[in-house]
DNA sequence: GTCTATATCGGGATAGAC
DNA sequence: GTCTATCCCGATATAGAC
């Protein structure tokens, strides 16, 4: 399908851009103005290569929810003890959230603003999700019936360890407001965090 | 310098659409009919009002940050242990943002894409922050030297606190995907949170 | 204060040359 | 495959009657 020199090239600049910009502004906020300058290129060449705002926006969201979940599948369905999961859920979220600034908000507030066409976008990526989640509440339920922690709802957990992780990224702007952060002091708590959560949750959950 | 009979009320009922259909799409994504149509008025009365889409939005959202920040403040404020304070900030996070969905998801959507221009208007209603996160400082280092908790740093609580009772609803939409919750189930999982998150703080802080 | 009608403009999309 | 020029609609904003 794809033919002449800087065919694939373009496309991948263009997607970047893409990626960039919607992430930035959100869908309604973006411009293709900006995309295509962002790409070097200009609003034409955009609409050669995907028909409309729609169809590129598309794309770029179906790349990037993958790109969010992949991580999070993963170590979830690895043999790993809970605390393990633990400690890898946690130390992923805050990697790939801090090379990906805005990416989680971004995922979060288009699912926000429209409930019905990207559910069922994101649920194509999602005939992993119960498996996984199943994955993960064994993991638990076998460290309950082990007596190593207290009983607690693998749901609930599951949400803590996903709550303190990503929440500081997608509410940075108010959080470095009221607890007057600036960038290097946030890239600091963030690696304080590494290790702070996984002890948080653990030191909750553990039997003594 | 406003005179005639209904028109306090033109102006709240206005407000109210605004900030229902702000709050749903965001700036970019809000349309002035959609507003219009929601007050039960026109679009030329929206400006005759309020001049601008710009200046309609910085009042409402000068309104909605007050009104999301004013809860925590009173809470850290108030002559209460560090326990009651965690229980009371849980409590009022989830009825808060259960009584107004999107809000939370608003606010941080709209400091994230306006980083100059909102963060300053938000910085008026936050002379209060230091103090108040001060007041929040002071129980937890209170319980510390009492030997009450094991040493953790206020701000970590605090964002520890915040991210557990707001994040299910920023991220309602992607959890409902995720964990097969419908809306009734949703709705019974807050009611279990408002006591499981104190809990499961407060068993990971306290000293046994 | 509230409406209808209209001006104006930004931005998505297309046509057509190269 | 990439550009320039243009179309056209949607949305903000204003004018002016009532």
């Amino acid at each position: 399908m794809k033919s002449k020199q800087s065919d694939k090239n373009t496309e991948a600049l263009i997607l970047d851009a893409a990626a960039r910009v919607f992430t930035r502004n959100g869908f309604a906020g973006a411009r293709m103005e900006e995309i295509a300058s962002e790409a070097g290129i200009n609003r034409a060449l955009l609409h050669y290569y995907f028909r409309s705002k729609e169809k590129l926006f598309e794309t770029v969201f179906r790349a990037r929810f993958a790109e969010f979940v992949q991580g999070i599948a993963a170590i979830n369905l690895a043999e790993l003890s809970l605390f393990e999961k633990i400690e890898k859920l946690v130390d992923h979220q805050i990697n790939s959230n801090r090379s990906n600034p805005g990416l989680a908000h971004f995922i979060m507030h288009e699912l926000n603003c429209n409930p019905e066409s990207l559910i069922q976008l994101a649920h194509e990526n999602s005939r992993g999700f119960s498996t996984m989640f199943q994955a993960f509440s064994a993991s638990v339920n076998e460290e309950i019936t082990q007596g190593n922690i207290r009983p607690v709802k693998p749901t609930s957990l599951l949400i803590n360890i996903m709550s303190m992780s990503i929440f500081p990224f997608t509410g940075k702007p108010m959080l470095s407001q009221i607890l007057k952060m600036d960038q290097t002091t946030f890239e600091e708590f963030l690696d304080y965090r590494k290790k702070e959560i996984p002890e948080f949750i653990i030191q909750s959950i553990r039997k003594k």
